[in-house]
DNA sequence: ATATTTTAGTGTAAATTTTACACTAAAATA
DNA sequence: TATTTTAGTGTAAAATTTACACTAAAATAT
C-alpha cells in the first residue's frame, strides 16, 4: 500500500483543488449548477464541480478542464474568486482550493453526469440544498462578488442568450442585485452607453406588445474599455 | 540523500508558497518594502517577502508569520490579492503563490533583515529594482487592486500615521490614483462622510498657516457600514 | 369585430451631485 | 514688517439621478 505514495517531499504539502461557481439565469431566477458527488467524502452529497490540479496546467487550466470534464462547458467567461485554505475544510487533509467562478447561458448547458458526478444539476442559488466541505461559504462570496461585479462590468451578459429584450436584462439585474430598478431609467442609462445593438427581431407569439431584441456588443466594449470608458449600473 | 524526501503522496503535490506585497507612504511616495535574497534561486535580487505555506496554519496565517519573520510587521491589514499558479513561475519546481497584500504605516517599520532576508528596505513602487520570480506581475496587480479599492473602501487610512492634516490624506489619493484633485471639493466630500475627527491638535514649526489634525473614526465607520453606508470618493 | 389582458416603450421636471474656480488666514522666516 | 508658503473656505453652473404615468401593440376571449 505504501509503494502507492510515490510522489516524495522533503516538507509536507498540502494538495491543491479548484472549485467552480458557475452561475446560470433563466427569466425568474440566479442558478448554480452543482454536482451530486459519487465518491467519498461526502458521498450522495452536492458539492460545486471541481477536482485536483495537475502538476503540467496552471490552476485557471485546472478549473477550465475539470469544468468541462464535469459539466460539458467550455469557452466560457472565468474568473479567480479566492482561495480557500481553512485546515479542516476537507476530511481526506490539508487541502486548498483556489476558486472560479464562471457565468453561462443556462439553456446552452443541459446539466449532464460525468466522471466523479453522478449527476449535475442546476439549482436556485435561494433554495439550494446544503453543500459538501466549505462549498457553502464559498457560494456566498462568490454570489457576493457577482453582486458587486455586474455594477461596473458588463458581466451579466454572459448569463443571458446572444439576443435578449430590455426586460429581460434588467429582471437579471434586479435579481442579482436584489432589487427593482425603475424601467425608464435603466433604459436611459443603459442606451446612453451606446453599448447595445438593436436587432431586426420582434419576439413572436407573445400575448402582448412584442420587444425588440438586443445583442451587447462586445467588439465596442472592448474598445471604448482601453479607452478608459466605465461601465457602471 | 533520498531519505530526505519523507513525505509521500500518491499524486503529484505542488508547493504552495504566499508572497506579500507592503505598501507603505511617505508625502511623497508610494512605496513597497522588499528584502534581498539571501538564498537561491534569486540570491541576491529583491523579492517579495513571503515563504512556504506550513501545514498547520492558513495561507493567511502563513503569509501573516512571513512578514512578522521577514520585516517584524504585525497587525495589520491584510487582504488576499490572488494566487499565481503559471508553471515555469519558480525555478525550483511547481510552486503555486497566494498573494496579500497589506497596508502599513511606513515610519512605524523600520526595515529589518532576519532569516532569508539579507536586508529588507522600501523602495518607491514607480522606481524599484527589478524583482525576482513573477514578483513584477504580482506587485502590478496588487497597484491595480489598491487603485481601485481605495476609491470604495476607507483604506488608505492605513498608509497614513494615527493623526493627520487634510492635506495629507488629499496626497495620499492624489499619489495612488495618479491624477489631481481639487482641494475644496475633496474636502467637501470627506467632511460629508462624517468620518473624521478632529483633534485639538495643529501642525507645530511648520513655515506657514498650521494644518489641523483628523484621526480616522474607525469605529463610525463600521457601525455605518453594518447599516449600508457606502465610502466612496 | 371588438373588448380585454398584458407587457413594451417613451419624456420631463425636480432633486442631487459634481465640477470649476480664487481669495483670505496664519505661521515662520528674512 | 514684509515675504513666503500652505490652510482653509463658498458659490454658481453643469451633469446626473430620481420619481413618475400614459400610449402602443400583440394575442386571446367574447
Amino acid at each position: 500500500m505504501e509503494k502507492e505514495n510515490k510522489y516524495c517531499y522533503k516538507y509536507p504539502r498540502p494538495a491543491v483543488t479548484t472549485d467552480c461557481i458557475i452561475f446560470g439565469f433563466d427569466e425568474s431566477d440566479l442558478k448554480v449548477l452543482l454536482i451530486e458527488r459519487g465518491i467519498e467524502p461526502f458521498k450522495g452529497k452536492w458539492a460545486l464541480p471541481g477536482g485536483f490540479v495537475h502538476m503540467d496546467e496552471t490552476t485557471e487550466e485546472g478549473a477550465k478542464r475539470e469544468l468541462f470534464e464535469e459539466t460539458g462547458i467550455k469557452d466560457v467567461y472565468i474568473e479567480q474568486l479566492f482561495t480557500f485554505s481553512d485546515l479542516e475544510r476537507d476530511p481526506r487533509g490539508r487541502v486548498i482550493s483556489v476558486a472560479y467562478f464562471s457565468l453561462v447561458q443556462l439553456n446552452k448547458y443541459e446539466a449532464k453526469a460525468g466522471d466523479d458526478a453522478k449527476r449535475a444539476k442546476w439549482f436556485s442559488v435561494k433554495n439550494g440544498p446544503s453543500l459538501a466541505f466549505d462549498h457553502e461559504k464559498i457560494l456566498r462570496m462568490a454570489l457576493y462578488r457577482l453582486k458587486g461585479k455586474i455594477r461596473y462590468q458588463p458581466i451579466g451578459f454572459e448569463l443571458l442568450s446572444e439576443k435578449f429584450t430590455f426586460t429581460e436584462l434588467q429582471h437579471l439585474y434586479e435579481v442579482i442585485l436584489e432589487m427593482s430598478i425603475d424601467k425608464r431609467n435603466f433604459r436611459k442609462k443603459i442606451q446612453k452607453m451606446d453599448l447595445l445593438i438593436e436587432l431586426d427581431e420582434k419576439q413572436e407569439n407573445v400575448a402582448h406588445k412584442a420587444a425588440k431584441y438586443y445583442k451587447f456588443n462586445k467588439t465596442k466594449y472592448e474598445e471604448l474599455s482601453l479607452k478608459g470608458f466605465n461601465f457602471e449600473i
